[in-house]
DNA sequence: GACGTACACCGTACGTCGTACGCTGTACGC
DNA sequence: GCGTACAGCGTACGACGTACGGTGTACGTC
């Protein structure tokens, strides 16, 4: 019996170990040595279990998408677009690093399924293979980066309020009245993110639908 | 005189030999240390006219960017947003690391130029303060998205070629059939880039001009 | 000319990182 | 009862960003 205690490191508690930490104190403060510490364990043990780091990062991002719901029963491709990015945008707004890691980390096979999901809907809801190819990159590429941005505004900086502040200090309204227009609307919370989003999401769906069958 | 064969340090010095080196050899492998080298200095000379990397990191974003071609006489929002948005896959495209930087670097007034030449085409254009919000996050989201996409499918990997046939030989072919069409897709370059970029640019725009007047 | 001051330059050092290497102890097949 | 394999980990190496303090040279003032 190998000291029920402490149940015998592995990939997923080491794993599951550097979600928390990144969840908690952001990716950057992530290093082999604070990962062991919160999994107790020295330092070099992980590498019984973990290639390098970079396979603790492709652990991570395989490791929250688990949390994707299920594909909707609904038909058509519109709405099952529509749900598989919902539900991207919930679990990358759980897990804001998951955005940085996007495209550093080897994809797995849970991510592959997330990509064979769209393109399945894509083609088999009759878009022809190049308009299929566009519109995965653009939905990928949309939701990631929205997380991204709402990653860097909120917890990328250390202080986002002084930072906001030295900016607007640093552009005179005179010569950049858009853009303090803009800041304002993020620092006022008029604009709510997911508006943004689902209002951005139905406009990029309304133009594949406008390609529909085409090409 | 101060030793003409040296041109004094300076700020713009050591930038410029930041992205030289950056665009020889790649953004994670620039350190202080071999910044200090390309310009032929000691380390510590270059804390006199930078504060620390993150300002190198923001000089490169802004001396990058002053590549920017002038805005286009045409009339219309739609052809001056166009203009900017290739303009600006042009320069990123000639130094792909700085899609890396974009939302981690300080925005200074080269940067907060081009925001206001954005937000400036779409609200004079006639777009509500709300669309146009969605509008530049969308556009710049866009351009810079796709750029980070590239730089990871290109110079991001070590061995770009071997990467992917790791990623085919793991992906069996019955269970993720899309998976595999696209990644073919890439492979083959039968979608050159500038065209999908262009595509769904276009259909960005045509998605702003049905919201046209509205909101 | 002589001297004081300021500041560009940089050598050294500290604390961090990822991880290679080799030692330990325990669990298990024989 | 002994050999082996392997999980766990202590130590060490070469990188990193940068704080600190020394050193020289250039220049304003007498």
């Amino acid at each position: 019996m190998p000291t029920p205690e402490r149940p015998t490191l592995s990939r997923d508690v080491i794993v599951a170990a550097a979600v928390a930490l990144a969840d908690r104190e952001g990716l950057d403060v992530l290093s082999m040595r604070k990962l062991a510490d919160e999994v107790g364990c020295g330092t070099m043990s992980l590498y019984n279990h973990v290639e390098d780091k970079d396979d603790v990062h492709a652990g991570m991002v395989e490791h929250v998408l688990r949390d994707r719901a299920d594909l909707p029963d609904e038909d058509g491709w519109r709405p099952v677009l529509r749900h598989i990015a919902v539900d991207l945008r919930r679990v990358l707004g759980d897990h804001l690093w998951a955005s940085q890691l996007w495209n550093r980390a080897f994809p797995g096979p849970v991510r592959t399924q997330l990509m064979e999901d769209v393109l399945r809907t894509l083609r088999e809801g009759g878009f022809s293979p190049r308009m299929a190819h566009h519109a995965f990159h653009a939905i990928d590429l949309y939701v990631v980066g929205h997380a991204h941005e709402e990653l860097t505004f909120t917890i990328g900086l250390e202080d986002p309020e002084a930072t906001m502040h030295a900016f607007l200090d640093q552009t005179p309204v005179e010569t950049y009245p858009h853009v303090i227009e803009h800041v304002d609307q993020h620092a006022s919370g008029a604009l709510a993110d997911e508006d943004g989003f689902l209002f951005m999401l139905d406009l990029l769906l309304d133009g594949f639908e406008r390609h529909h069958g085409l090409d």
